[in-house]
DNA sequence: TTGTGTTTTATTGCCTCC
DNA sequence: GGAGGCAATAAAACACAA
C-alpha cells in the first residue's frame, strides 16, 4: 500500500501507523468532502499567507494526487502561534486532548501539529534540564576542588611550621644538653681518629706499601672529614649518639641526618671500615672508600 | 552570495500503558 | 491492539560570517 501522503498547515507529511491513528481516532479528522469547512488558518487570519487544508490520496484523483508529489514547504510557525503554544506550554506541558484540539482551533493548526510541537518542545526543555544540570555538577565540583586545594595549602604551611618547631625544639634541646657533644666535634674528632686509625692500619695492607696510594687516600679521608665538620658546625642535628665521642657497638662512628643539602635529607654514615657520603638512591654519589 | 552551523518542524520506530 | 510518548533523525528554514 502507498504511503498516504497528508498536505496541512503548508507542510507536506508521508506517515504509514500514525495515517491510520489520525484518520480513525483523531477527532480532527476531517473529511475530504468537509475539508475546508471552517477552517480558517491561523495564518488566514492575518497571521501568515499559508492556506490550511488537508489532502487524502485514497481519493484517486489525479489533480489532489500531483499536487501530494510535489513537496511543499515546510512553514514555521508564526510568532504569534509560538507565543501561544510556549504559554500554553509554560502551564501545563502535557497535552490533554481536549486541550490539543482547543489549541488547533484557536491557532489554525492541524491537532497532530500542536502535539509534535509539545513533544519537540519537551524535548528542547529536557536538554535544557540536562544542560543545567550538568552546570550546576559542574559549579559543586569547581567549589569542592577549590575547597580541597584550599586544604592542601593550609595542610603544607601547617606542616612547615611543624617542621619548623621541631627543628627550633631539636636546637634547644642540644643547646641545654649536649655541651658534651660539642666537645666532642671540637676536641676528640671521632672521625679524625678513626680516619687517622684506618690509615695507619691501612699502612699494613699491600696496598699501604704504594706511598703515594696511601698518600692519596689520607689526603681524601682529610677532605671528607673536614667537609663534615664542617657541616656539622653550621647547620645540622646530630641523630642522638657519640655523645662522648666513643664508637658504638658496630664500628659506627656516627650517623647525621643533615636537612636540606642540596633539597636532600643527606644521609651520612662513618664507620671503621668505610667513609660514605650518600644521597638517596645513588650509593657511589660521593664515593666510598673501603680499607 | 555562499558556505556553514543552528533551530525548528516533521517522520520513524520502538516502547509502555490501558 | 490502539494511542501516545520519546529518542533519533531528516530536512527545511534561518542566522551569520567571510
Amino acid at each position: 500500500m502507498a504511503a498516504r501522503s497528508f498536505l496541512f498547515g503548508g507542510s507536506v507529511m508521508l506517515t504509514n501507523k500514525r495515517v491510520h491513528s489520525s484518520s480513525a481516532a483523531d477527532p480532527s479528522f476531517v473529511p475530504r468532502s468537509s475539508a475546508f469547512q471552517g477552517m480558517l488558518s491561523f495564518e488566514d487570519q492575518g497571521n501568515g499567507s499559508g492556506g490550511q487544508f488537508w489532502q487524502n490520496e485514497d481519493n484517486g484523483d489525479d489533480e489532489y494526487d500531483e499536487y501530494f508529489h510535489q513537496p511543499e514547504k515546510k512553514r514555521r510557525l508564526t510568532g504569534d502561534q509560538v507565543r501561544f503554544l510556549e504559554k500554553s506550554f509554560e502551564s501545563d506541558n502535557k497535552l490533554e486532548p481536549e486541550r490539543k484540539i482547543q489549541l488547533a482551533k484557536e491557532l489554525g493548526l492541524q491537532p497532530r501539529q500542536v502535539a509534535i510541537w509539545f513533544q519537540n518542545r519537551r524535548a528542547r526543555w529536557k536538554n535544557k534540564q540536562l544542560e543545567k544540570d550538568y552546570d550546576d555538577l559542574q559549579e559543586s565540583y569547581n567549589k569542592l576542588k577549590a575547597n580541597y586545594e584550599d586544604l592542601v595549602k593550609e595542610k603544607e604551611k601547617l606542616k612547615s611550621e611543624v617542621e619548623e618547631l621541631s627543628d627550633k625544639m631539636m636546637l634547644q634541646e642540644k643547646g641545654t644538653s649536649d655541651s658534651s657533644s660539642t666537645k666532642s666535634l671540637s676536641q676528640p674528632k671521632p672521625c679524625q681518629h678513626v680516619v687517622e686509625e684506618d690509615v695507619s692500619k691501612n699502612t699494613n695492607t699491600g696496598y699501604g706499601q704504594n706511598g703515594n696510594f696511601t698518600e692519596k687516600i689520607n689526603e681524601l679521608n682529610n677532605v671528607v672529614y673536614n667537609s663534615l665538620v664542617e657541616r656539622v658546625d653550621s647547620s645540622y642535628v646530630f641523630e642522638q649518639e657519640q655523645s662522648d665521642g666513643s664508637l658504638d657497638e658496630e664500628n659506627t662512628l656516627s650517623k647525621m641526618l643533615m636537612p636540606n643539602v642540596d633539597g636532600y635529607t643527606q644521609k651520612i654514615e662513618m664507620d671503621r671500615n668505610s667513609v660514605y657520603l650518600g644521597l638517596p638512591g645513588d650509593d657511589q654519589a660521593f664515593g666510598f672508600w673501603s680499607y
